[in-house]
DNA sequence: TTGAAAGCGCTAACAC
DNA sequence: GTGTTAGCGCTTTCAA
């Protein structure tokens, strides 16, 4: 019910100017000893908090961070978002999270409530369906710095301002699993995939392919496998490519979704794993270590991913102009799915 | 590296009062169409966007609800933050989450930063060392409500507010689970827990009791297992009851990491699920369906906890006085872990 | 060592 | 229909 003490009000109960408060509050030399602490006492007896918003007026910006993230009952992004807290904080600043649920109006409406709070930054992982990106282009104006984080955007064109962006080495990651599976004596590589219109789905792709032509193996279209990120159409697609004339010996699943549905089908098929066919996935949960057999997997350093998209915000908050981009690199774990004892 | 466009540039580069263009922004019809056509006109063209934060230096509050969580990267607690950011966004709020780290510590420091911004109110689930409240009571001077979720605090005695709070049925939960074993032939029913000093485990376990007295069952200490919540304890601590001489032949683990390594030690023990143990347990993860035997749980609605949660914050914003305490009942999902076809 | 006053962006009460 | 003014809480010249 009560408003919270202000400096006037300090100022009034001790007969002096609102100023001389202040600036003994800022532990400000040029006010008295005797003064300062009788103001400091008087404000901690008085439950005084600095008013913030006040401050920002003046400045021009929150401390406080903005995130927008595509979906938020993740993993990955509840630890990247973790990652960018800890920086944060580490620095005064406060973060505030939206959720653009892979809706391009969501995300508008979240850079525009971001804007209007005049938040000192941005860190945005973009829609699948984001394609225009003049609602971040606008920040400019208002001297917002915007970093990009697991999901990067194209290249700006002239009119366009670039960006700094995190990432993760996709294109080498998977050009990794596949060497790996190579490796294990597999030469039958198949990819499962999820929707192709995804940048991530393609660079992945990319290095599995690099991969094959590396080693001098054949890239049969048959081998790609596309399929929605659910479980029943997963299980559809891993299937088909047990069914093929030719059998994959190795199969490369490109999120934990359909890694598990994978291992479903090739198990309810009766077939074993890895003798008959390796598995490795993309994932970003932990649970691959409680199924039988345990999921090899890459994963992403989502909270490293965080921590660094926040310190380059920060950067750009101090002034910094040049964009920069940094890549993450994966993790890649070898467990019993992928790990045929042929030697 | 500009300055946000201001009602004052807008006013200048029209020739009107600043007065006038922020009426005509909000579209008052005292205002001629003509003019209030032309500003909102040029509004756009100069990427105006209103800041909050003049508007909030006057009503004294961000448009901000700030959230207090105990740590960060879980599902429980994502999935907590979504349901509040979906009630908030609806009604126009953001939401500044901030992480705790169960450390009573950054949990004060957590509440003076959202206290500096003025936030329009707190939801928080306190951290595990949490036991004096004067932090949040302080909130009251500032007529900042405070909503606490997942985790209750104490009945305040006569000189601290009592706050509304929502938490899960921990003890119906319990009682439910055992009826649930005792309904399967089990007779002999243990119980797997974390740390005594949580209060949500002594809740359950109490339910875990109440539901043995009420059929008539023994409540036999060497039946209630104590384990840190890792897997080697939780493993030990398992073992330890199916070496005893009367064997459970039910168990109730209380979180996701007991259930788990319970699940493994019966296993590895070589005993059947459920025909020689029946498995049952708490859980916020969905992974317990990809594992042989796919595990019996009680899983809380967190999602609806946290859209509760911002309700009841949102209704006291508005200016509902009197706390309200809103339980949510838990889900119950027999799977096959304790599911026996004797009947 | 302290005070007075201006100004950050906006709204609303009060002119005209 | 539009302008003037005061004030939200704070910092920071400029004066004294």
């Amino acid at each position: 019910m009560n408003k919270p003490a202000s400096l006037k009000d300090i100022a009034a109960k001790l007969g002096l100017s609102v100023a001389t408060v202040s600036r003994a509050l800022q532990d400000n030399p040029a006010i008295s000893l005797q003064t300062r602490q009788l103001v400091m006492q008087t404000a901690r007896e008085m439950h005084y908090s600095k008013n913030f918003i006040a401050n920002s007026l003046r400045s021009g910006q929150l401390p406080v961070i903005g995130v927008i993230v595509p979906h938020g009952v993740t993993l990955f992004y509840s630890s990247v978002l973790d990652g960018i807290e800890q920086e944060a904080s580490k620095a005064g600043y406060a973060v505030i999270s939206m959720n653009s649920h892979e809706s391009f109006a969501d995300e508008r409406h979240n850079v525009d409530s971001l804007r209007q709070l005049h938040v000192a930054g941005i860190i945005a992982s973009v829609t699948q369906e984001t394609e225009s990106f003049d609602h971040f282009a606008a920040l400019a104006d208002d001297s917002i710095p915007v970093v990009f984080v697991a999901r990067d955007i194209p290249d700006g064109n002239a009119n366009t301002p670039v960006y700094s962006s995190v990432t993760a080495d996709s294109v080498e990651a998977a050009h990794r699993a596949t060497r790996h599976l190579i490796e294990q004596g597999c030469r039958n590589i198949a990819i499962l995939c999820g929707p192709s219109r995804l940048k991530m789905v393609q660079e992945r792709k990319h290095g599995y392919i690099e991969a094959l032509h590396d080693n001098r193996l054949l890239v049969r279209p048959e081998y790609v496998a596309y399929s929605d990120i659910d479980v029943a159409s997963a299980i559809d697609a891993t299937n088909a490519l047990l069914d093929l004339p030719e059998r994959p010996d190795g199969i490369i699943a490109l999120n934990d979704t359909l890694l598990f549905a994978a291992m479903k089908a090739i198990k309810l098929s009766g077939l074993r794993i890895p003798d008959d066919v390796a598995l490795i996935g993309f994932s970003d949960v932990e649970y691959v270590e409680d199924v039988t057999p345990t999921l090899s997997t890459i994963e992403d350093q989502s909270h490293l991913m965080g921590q660094t998209a926040c310190q380059l915000l920060l950067d750009h908050i101090r002034g910094q102009q040049l964009p920069i981009h940094r890549i993450i690199p994966t993790i890649q774990k070898i467990r019993e799915s992928s790990h045929k004892l042929i030697f």
